[in-house]
DNA sequence: TTGTATGCGTTATCAT
DNA sequence: ATGATAACGCATACAA
């Protein structure tokens, strides 16, 4: 191994001094072409690395990294946020290190104490299901801040939502204009945010239809795919559903499942899924623009980072709802 | 904002020399219990938090942080990866900062320096497909390296891949023995090592079961799930098929969607996917234990970072056969 | 244009 | 047990 050569090493060999050195590594101009050679000689020949994480400490510098906390990676919800953000934050020099809460608020806070700790210029959330600790404990100073997909009261935090509500209306809608009287609801716990945002777009759907609501329709307590598809067998078979609104992808492949043994009906989900189109016929589904909700958070946050003083703004991204096919029989 | 308060401002506060901070926050226990309760005090009304980027400077102290460059954390292979790796390194108080390259050999190098400058302790690295600068080039000191899911010659670097030759023997081995005698293969180019690697199984479970290898039923040009279809289409209905083995997980799909329209054929793919459970039948897939492998690798990188000086070694973990149905008829 | 000296926030040495 | 002082690798006033 030995040790990293340092910035002095290089001065020495070159035979000029430190901050000569420093001038040549920050790309600075006014620098005698003869020195620079020998500089970058040595530089070549010492293999030297300049250490960023010295010169972040040095005031006015930064450690050009953001902090993200999600859920869990492993789920293509959070990995493709991920990426997104990541592709962002490169495009404008920054590193993403990024940590999974499993939705638990302890390790959350566990977490986002580290990365303060670590000195990261900025802050990506997604707050756990879970809640965590109150964001007004964290004594400031607090990097720029992004409250991604579930909305927190923190005062100076951006915050980027997707229109849940909307979305969930505008596919509830869709199902009651193709002829379904009976919508069945399945989704997780209300609890969630998300759940109850997208619960609020099927009551809509339905009081703007002139549908009355029925209660034996709803299912709220579906966490897996095989509950959800228990609910929607049941739905078909005991409470008259003409039609399946899921809540999430795994309502949805639930939903599915259940299609197998009991024929199928007309279906529509929240949350695109790599299944679902190739399922025949491929399910519809209304959901969020991922990649441009973390985009948007990268850009916030950096925005903020880059000096912007901007008053705090909540961004509530349209949803999209694609018709494959699944919503009429 | 405001400025960050330092261990000195928390010396003043509390009327102690910076040492005796220090000693508190690192957990010393050789300290005065009235000393530390000033401390104590003062860290929480100044909203103290300790910057662990100016502790890594110090000789002998390091980042507490792992690099990891892969191919694109949007795919959900890379994405389980990338989780098995942060869950273990978190395990042992390291953070990740992960990278994609887009496969781009020139990115991925741009990457690795970037990441060598943060100054990481350890990388975990998956070579790209289009092969970047070589790694003696690079002038040492590199840090503890673990290449994962291709090797490469780097002498210092542990390695670990999974056994992509026998998984696919393995597979072909199962068509075979259901009495299939013309399998079908269809993948992306050979230039990727898996697939160099899995096309040397399948041609090995041909030799075995003495099945004369006939080139019409190979198809190496498949690289999106739509050209995967038409060489299964093809495969079907010109070079007399009565099995498919799809390469990845982008040939199984493609076999899936020219299944709709051509009937179908014994199907088992390489790499599992989400919807090979939903789909009728299920597709069986032989599959590397992706959680396991990142897990190793961590372990791997971590165990030198700690001071191993164990000679490199190459881990090339088993894969698993799962059958699923699809395997028959 | 180049160099010297100082400081960033932390830990380590060594005295007290 | 506690504290003054130096050092880590780097950048920046300020001098030369």
């Amino acid at each position: 191994m030995g040790l990293n050569p340092t910035m002095n090493d290089v001065a020495r060999e070159a035979n000029v001094a430190l901050k000569t050195v420093s001038r040549f590594v920050n790309g600075e101009t006014n620098i005698n072409p003869i020195l620079a050679a020998r500089i970058a000689d040595a530089i070549s020949t010492l293999g030297y690395r300049r250490n960023l994480a010295a010169a972040s400490i040095r005031p006015g510098w930064t450690s050009k990294t953001l902090g993200l906390v999600i859920g869990d990676l492993a789920n293509p919800y959070y990995s493709v946020l991920t990426r997104a953000i990541e592709s962002y934050a490169r495009s404008r020099g920054y590193l993403v290190i990024s940590a999974s809460s499993d939705e638990n608020g302890v390790q959350h806070d566990l977490l986002v104490d580290r990365l303060l700790e670590q000195r990261i210029d900025g802050l990506i959330v997604v707050p756990p299901t879970e809640a965590g600790r109150d964001w007004s404990t964290i004594p400031p100073p607090i990097p720029p801040l992004v409250l991604l997909d579930r909305p927190l009261d923190v005062p100076a935090a951006d915050v980027v939502i997707a229109d849940n509500t909307g979305g969930a209306r505008e596919g509830v809608a869709e199902l009651v204009r193709n002829g379904c009287r009976r919508v069945a609801w399945i989704s997780d716990s209300p609890s969630i945010y998300t759940v109850r945002e997208r619960y609020a777009g099927y009551r809509q759907a339905l009081e703007e239809s002139g549908i009355p609501f029925d209660e034996s329709l709803v299912t709220t307590t579906a966490h897996t795919s095989e509950d959800a598809a228990a609910a929607v067998a049941n739905a078909m078979r005991s409470s008259g559903a003409d039609a399946i609104f899921a809540g999430n992808n795994r309502a949805s492949v639930g939903a599915l499942l259940a299609f197998r043994d009991n024929g199928r009906l007309p279906l529509i989900g929240f949350d695109d899924f790599e299944a679902a189109q190739l399922s025949t016929p491929a399910v519809s589904v209304v959901s969020p623009d991922i990649p441009e909700m973390g985009r948007l958070s990268a850009e916030l946050v950096l925005d903020r980072v880059a000096g912007s003083t901007r008053p705090p703004v909540t961004h509530m991204l349209p949803t999209k709802l694609t018709l494959r096919g699944s919503e009429r029989v």
